[in-house]
DNA sequence: CAAAATTACTAGTCGTATCTAACAATTTTC
DNA sequence: GAAAATTGTTAGATACGACTAGTAATTTTG
């Protein structure tokens, strides 16, 4: 009874989005947003009623109760962290991303969702990563664009690191 | 009636593994991989034979078809760049790692999973990464490990590719 | 304000996947 | 080789989640 199946947890993402875009949740938007009928709808609803996840009034439009909202802001941060790495980090397209984000939040645990938040975050701020080793990383995907000069490559990066050290310690002249 | 149930993906998957693992799969054995009653796996098999893709003729052990050995390799071996990429490059525990990748296989599109083989591929052979990288990552985890000196931590990394290339361009005489 | 249009709910059906219980076939064991 | 144990199947129930069709409530509109 306590398990919430993918299924509820996309209605609660929908009415989520519709409450904060909308600023309110209607069964015939939910039932366009999901693209189903309105008798899924009201189906679906009332086991989220049931479980104390939205105020639910027939012929009124739904709200999200503290406990619900706190549910879907989980699910929607699930969410944000898969789809920004499919698309930020494996540039995947926007759709497609956004298609694998909506179905792997499911099922992907915490501690793996965690752990890839702090790797993309690793990423874009180890020196030895960033910005432009992961267009290199795309680049390499597109065929046409594999590295030739490593060693330029590193060094590049260790001249950056000197810079921003110089920025933001000692003030001392720049000389390249 | 074309598209694969992730309940069917998983009853597919466990023949595929008792059939490498036992070199034969029994219902009884697969009841017991899934965790489910004999009467479940009987109503699977009939499911997956009328798609073609087992052998199944009543009290006599299954058999992966040409079709359905294809369509288990592509499962598994989803199965095994998503494992890889949880345990390998998140350091999720075996355990974790492997339930989860058990779930996210079912969900995952190809270009996705085809790009983060890539991707893992590219942090293991690109210098700037590969496997000193990733357990400064592991390190930066585990809260008391953060990087101390990126400086000499980029040098050292160009000082391993210089040494690389002096390995790769002079003749090798030991290799035959 | 009443008819028309929209929106929502209920009831019944289907498909999937599970279970239990009863029964059938096949092996094991003595 | 017959009784016992194991293994496999069938039938019927439950739960989920979708659908359609019919009905009811609420808005909109004239």
């Amino acid at each position: 009874m306590d398990h919430m199946s993918s299924n509820l947890e996309d209605y609660l993402e929908v009415i989520f989005s519709l409450e904060s875009v909308n600023s309110e949740a209607r069964a015939k938007d939910i039932a366009d947003a999901m693209g189903v009928q309105r008798a899924s709808v009201t189906n679906a609803l009332q086991k989220l009623s049931q479980r104390g996840l939205i105020n639910y009034q027939p012929y009124s439009s739904v709200t999200l109760t503290p406990e619900g909202f706190r549910t879907a802001t989980r699910i929607v941060h699930r969410h944000k962290v898969l789809y920004d790495f499919l698309h930020t980090f494996l540039q995947i397209r926007p759709e497609v991303a956004e298609d694998t984000a909506c179905k792997l939040e499911h099922h992907i645990d915490d501690e793996s969702l965690e752990t890839l938040t702090k790797f993309a975050r690793f990423i874009m701020t180890c020196p030895r990563t960033g910005k432009d080793w992961l267009e290199a990383f795309t680049r390499s995907c597109n065929e046409r664009g594999a590295c030739t000069n490593c060693s330029e490559c590193i060094k590049s990066c260790l001249e950056r690191l000197d810079d921003k050290c110089l920025d933001s310690s000692e003030p001392r002249s720049k000389t390249s």
